[in-house]
DNA sequence: CGCTAATGTAATATGCTATAATTTCGAGGT
DNA sequence: ACCTCGAAATTATAGCATATTACATTAGCG
């Protein structure tokens, strides 16, 4: 990242570091009131700032966004790491899993700027944005712990990934009720890593007897 | 729907049937822009008509919106419907998961607006909204043909739409590529629903032996 | 002590949502 | 045929947000 400076000026003018503080505040605001909620002006005057001064850190409002999103990425994968590394009678991708839903479902705001707006899908694919997810995506790998083949694992890791967060966003929109069945939707998360599990060892033998 | 008329007041003042158009227009333009890019001004003008004019038609902006996703939906279920419709060698399931995943792909920007806005979430339980999109999942029920019991073919119908949804998300956010894999949505909701058939199978088989 | 770059401010242009007061058109009774 | 009434649209305006430009202030350094 070479357009960031690396020792941070410390007390200089007046804010010191509006920079990370803009994030910050940002970060509050999204998870209050999601990603759209996100003003500049609202933030600058919060700050006790001007309101173009956000401008001398971030080109637009999608930059800050963008440094926000990937801040978030980091507060989850760290949620994530955390809950597969501390030992447990349950399995890695179940904790995983259960943890990811909970962040999503706690920490909405901050989910849908992660995932359901554009700044993600805007991002260049080499960006710090893009290998924060990616670093997801490789946690979400390190939890599925059978034996797989890489490409079968990588596969199921996949579809795991999809489902988890299908659920978390169906939750949101209130879609997640079927007309007869009262399910929650932790027990809807762990029916999936079973699933999961189950059809992943099918594949793993199925291989196995072909090549 | 009692805030509507029955017959549509043809050739009255200026435009004759704004409402319509301005949903029509609006649908069009969240094709090409996704939802955030409707904006009530630029819909009068692109209708010839002044900016205030949509306010006689929709409260503010969100009741517009809403109207769209409603209207969104109905095409989405018309698709899927005509997919399940149509004799075919493939099941049932696997035609419509297709068509979603189609849909949601080449239309991204309306699927967006049906489930990536807050406009469904905010839209309340028993209103025109929450029913179209009961429907769909009406639709996924009717293409899940295995003989289940009810609770457990529901259930297994929210993680086969929670997954489907996930896939075209991530897909969209370009977060769908594993870093050895190379595998095509198509194939990845393929083996989604070739999983959930195992499992429900195996879910019914358990289901019989216990009760 | 004054130069320079970083940082913030003031002023301003543009675009959007939304409301208020007013005008235009058409329908239906008399 | 005329008049009134209500629906639909118009002009005018307020308020807020993004973003740009030109200007001011401060710290740090030679």
């Amino acid at each position: 990242m070479p357009p960031r400076l690396a020792r941070k000026p410390v007390n200089t003018y007046h804010h010191g570091d509006l920079r990370d503080a803009l994030v910050d505040a940002a970060l509050a605001e999204a998870e209050q009131g999601g990603p759209e909620s996100i003003s500049i002006k609202a933030l600058a005057k919060q700050l006790g700032v001007s309101q173009p001064a956000p401008y001398r850190h971030f080109a637009d409002r999608e930059a800050l966004l963008e440094a926000v999103t990937a801040k978030a990425f980091r507060q989850f994968n760290a949620v994530l790491r955390q809950s597969i590394g501390r030992p447990s009678k349950q399995s890695k991708l179940s904790r995983l899993a259960q943890a990811a839903l909970a962040f999503g479902l706690r920490r909405n705001g901050i989910y849908r700027l992660m995932f359901a707006s554009r700044t993600m899908a805007c991002s260049p694919k080499g960006g710090e944005l893009h290998n924060a997810a990616m670093e997801t995506f490789g946690l979400l790998l390190e939890a599925l712990e059978a034996p797989a083949i890489g490409l079968l694992r990588e596969r199921q890791a996949l579809k795991i990934w999809a489902a988890l967060h299908g659920v978390v966003m169906l939750a949101e929109q209130g879609l997640l009720t079927g007309q007869v069945a009262q399910i929650s939707r932790e027990e809807l998360v762990e029916e999936i890593v079973e699933q999961s599990k189950l059809a992943l060892s099918v594949a793993i033998k199925a291989a196995g007897a072909t090549g």
